[in-house]
DNA sequence: AAATATTTGTAGCCAAAGCAACAAAAGGAC
DNA sequence: GTCCTTTTGTTGCTTTGGCTACAAATATTT
């Protein structure tokens, strides 16, 4: 098969030999489709019963609501989307996706890789292990985001950020994996504002140095403090 | 079989027969276990593979973080939880959970529960599907709310909400299906600001009238502008 | 219907955080 | 190296919205 690299590497496909990955490809619902650079492929509210891979190219998810897009997410050779929408009750798609370069996308229907378990009870195990965990995962990084967007206080936001970073990597230098901005987003608040209260937590209360993605802990205690005080 | 009403009553087991969830209980790898009122079942982060399904009494999620717990459901009979971390790579709950009354849960190994499609396949196919749409819609909810939350401007949230009950409902009478409280808390405010906006939009803008969690919308072209202006 | 509890409406004060603007670093391309 | 772009640090001003407090209205109980 062509695309075979794109979809071993596939998070859907994960762990299924190349002999599952013929047979689940004779056994499913599918279509090849491309669409040439800057075209839009899905639109929010779309309602849709096909998960996506991605074959080829490059896929931008964006929500579009209001004034500039907002970039959810940048896929490439490999990724996939729609998992979340082919199983639920109101199947709509929560954002725009649209080509970034041309590029090949393989659609297959969600129940018809359900049903492979007809022709191989380990594969049709395999993948459904997958889908599960994939919109578990979701969901878990969905509630974790929404952990630090609904704490009030960008003292406490920040405190707590850094500080579960420190109980993941136990390391008092920590890698926040993200830059200023993406950290501002991920909180849910504006940059400066951010930077101010980090300026602060660093000048007056010694609380950690930073430079970049990279904060040094200099008082974990303080910082535990205010990560897990009440309200 | 004992708790067949509840069993018949859960989600997890829609469109099971009676047949299928004798099937299903035969297979499937589960202990049964009471707990007395107020007693401690799950802590947050803790582990667990397993789905709990309420067969009597009533048990509360909550956050305990901070302070005051914060409620985040109630559960009855037929009533389950669980299935969003039994399948995740880090399997670790995400709220506290207590019995509220004397209480008796059935505990379902969550992999084994994928494993009944070897005694029985269109079983098993059901099953999957409702995991899968139980997951899904889970994930619909924590996008949908985090749409709200991350609105800026309390004018704009409030201005959405009615606006998509509206499209919702469909008639200019709309119907919240919350009280203040719980309006505010969805929208990630405080109930007095946000009843400050309201109070605003009903007098100075005649966007609606209110009463309890009835809207009245009068002017929904200036409302559908607020709602979905840009940013 | 009286009494109590809960939910709403309302006001004023003030701290938190948004925003625009710009300076300073850091990184990349050539 | 030099030029250009992106990221970060920093400030001051202004608005939003949080909080306390209380009054009014509704529900609920007895």
């Amino acid at each position: 098969m062509k695309f075979f690299r794109q979809l071993k590497n596939c998070e859907l496909f994960d762990g299924l030999t190349d002999g599952d990955i013929n047979k689940l490809f004779d056994a499913v619902e599918a279509r090849i489709v491309k669409y040439s650079r800057g075209q839009l492929i899905a639109k929010e509210g779309e309602e849709t019963r096909e998960i996506c891979v991605i074959l080829d190219g490059n896929l931008l998810a964006y929500h579009a609501k209001s004034g500039k897009p907002e970039i959810l997410r940048s896929m490439t050779d490999g990724d996939c989307y729609g998992m979340e929408t082919a199983y639920s009750v109101a199947p709509s798609l929560g954002y725009n996706v649209a080509a970034a370069l041309d590029s090949t996308v393989l659609y297959i229907n969600g129940l018809s890789l359900l049903t492979v378990g007809r022709t191989d009870e380990t594969l049709s195990e395999k993948v459904i292990k997958n889908l599960l965990r994939l919109l578990s995962d979701k969901i878990s990084d969905l509630e974790n985001n929404r952990g630090y967007i609904t704490i009030k206080g960008m003292r406490k936001k920040i405190a707590k950020l850094i500080y579960d970073k420190y109980l993941e990597q136990g390391t008092l230098t920590v890698d926040l994996g993200m830059n200023r901005n993406e950290m501002a987003k991920f909180l849910n608040v504006s940059r400066p504002s951010m930077s101010r209260e980090m300026m602060r937590m660093r000048d007056n209360d010694k609380m950690f140095d930073f430079r970049k993605g990279i904060i040094e802990i200099k008082d974990l205690e303080a910082l535990r403090k205010v990560a897990t005080e009440a309200e």
